[in-house]
DNA sequence: GTATCCAAGTTTGTATCCAATTCGTGGACG
DNA sequence: CGTCCACGAATTGGATACAAACTTGGATAC
């Protein structure tokens, strides 16, 4: 073991899975681009063990795709494709509609806290679309904030921990086709006030709906972004 | 290696995975057991490494908890609570929920098929819980058919990988609990006939309803039976 | 009798090593 | 000049070895 590595020797395996996720969310690691595991060994300064298993995981949560190459399998990040998009998304938003009706049940206080905090991000995502030049890498952020506000409120852990498995998935999607997803983002800040709506007055129905729509449509301006970009990692 | 294990020596990762999870799920290993590393190795016959592994994946799937302890980890079968049960039942019944919207959404040909095969599952279930004494291995597994078959039909290959993670969480409750849930079975069929309508119909919006209710109203019966029969694996 | 400290055993976490297999490359032969 | 075979590099997959750290049991001292 290196010296530099080991004032964090313990958990290598957990650290390769977040680092690698991180590299693969961020596009670093391209979609589509075979995945060695010397390579990514090296590049985070441990032995293959650890990213092993972070590949294996990474591969049950659809970051890697495996395909059998004669008796072996070879691994490569998982393409971005447009029906997947879609279905994410969808999925996305289905979960995020369950944890919205949940934060709808809430009493009061905790409700208006809630909505208050979400109205304030969705301001901010106001102003920041509004400057000139935004800045991508904060609307990526804020937006990512806003939905993330009210799954924390939820407070399910299953809820919770499905949402972070699936969520920065989406999150991909956003972010490497975001310089051509940048003008839908007013769109986007209605269908937020909704939400917002929804959780103040209390009604599970209509926050879950209104989150519903809103992911639907993303599923939407996504679907026609690719369609005019072309998918990114398949061939 | 041993002469016996010989003979799936590939993917002794993926391998013991599946057959954790089976123990897990089929109770053999017990709900807030602690999990060692060496002893499941020799069961399973393998080394630590795919062991390791797969449990890795298991404790990111929520199957197998972790707490630290010190700056090591330990780590342990999840535990049945009534709170995670009814969370677990609540998001399956989601995910489910928008699968059978879109099977609703296929065309005629394939939904009358498909809503002829649940049908006949259904009543095969009817037919099973009216014996006396009903088997409880064939009643479970008619339930999960049902479900499984318009998942499948649904598609989406996220929609599928996700299922197929969190829905065996769910039969870890409804099989660790079949003794006390025994006489639900009558409840279920109703509502499995008004899911088969929805997708015979064609009607989205009343498919989607139909799952949910069918599984909100499960998570009700569930948290009633752990409310009478005490949570196995947490204290 | 109780508290504390030491030592051995257990368990985790990672690195290294070894076997198996595939793919590329070069040479030989038709 | 093309094709086929063979050898070697690269890569995967698993087992084993090794280090670190926690637990437990007992012994000893107060």
């Amino acid at each position: 073991m290196t010296a530099a590595a080991a004032g964090r020797t313990r958990d290598r395996a957990a650290g390769a899975y977040v680092r690698l996720r991180e590299l693969i969310v961020h596009g670093r690691l391209a979609p589509g681009a075979r995945v060695i595991e010397s390579e990514l060994a090296e590049r985070l300064g441990t032995s293959r063990t650890p990213v092993r298993s972070a590949l294996h995981r990474l591969q049950g949560e659809g970051y890697v795709v495996a395909w059998r190459r004669g008796r072996r399998t070879q691994l490569a990040v998982a393409p971005l494709t447009k029906e997947d998009g879609r279905e994410l998304f969808w999925i996305v938003g289905e979960l995020e509609a369950l944890a919205a009706s949940w934060v709808a049940r809430l009493e009061v206080r905790e409700r208006q806290e809630l909505a208050a905090n979400l109205s304030r991000i969705n301001h901010e995502l106001l102003l920041a679309s509004d400057e000139d030049p935004p800045d991508p890498q904060r609307l990526f952020d804020l937006h990512t904030r806003f939905h993330q506000t009210y799954v924390d409120a939820c407070g399910g852990p299953r809820m919770q921990a499905m949402h972070g498995v699936v969520k920065p998935q989406a999150e991909r999607y956003r972010r490497l086709y975001s310089t051509a997803l940048g003008g839908h983002i007013h769109a986007s800040l209605a269908e937020h006030e909704a939400i917002v709506r929804g959780i103040a007055q209390g009604d599970p129905a209509a926050a879950e709906v209104a989150v519903k729509a809103n992911w639907r449509n993303a599923a939407d301006r996504l679907a026609r972004v690719i369609e005019r970009v072309g998918e990114r990692g398949s061939w």
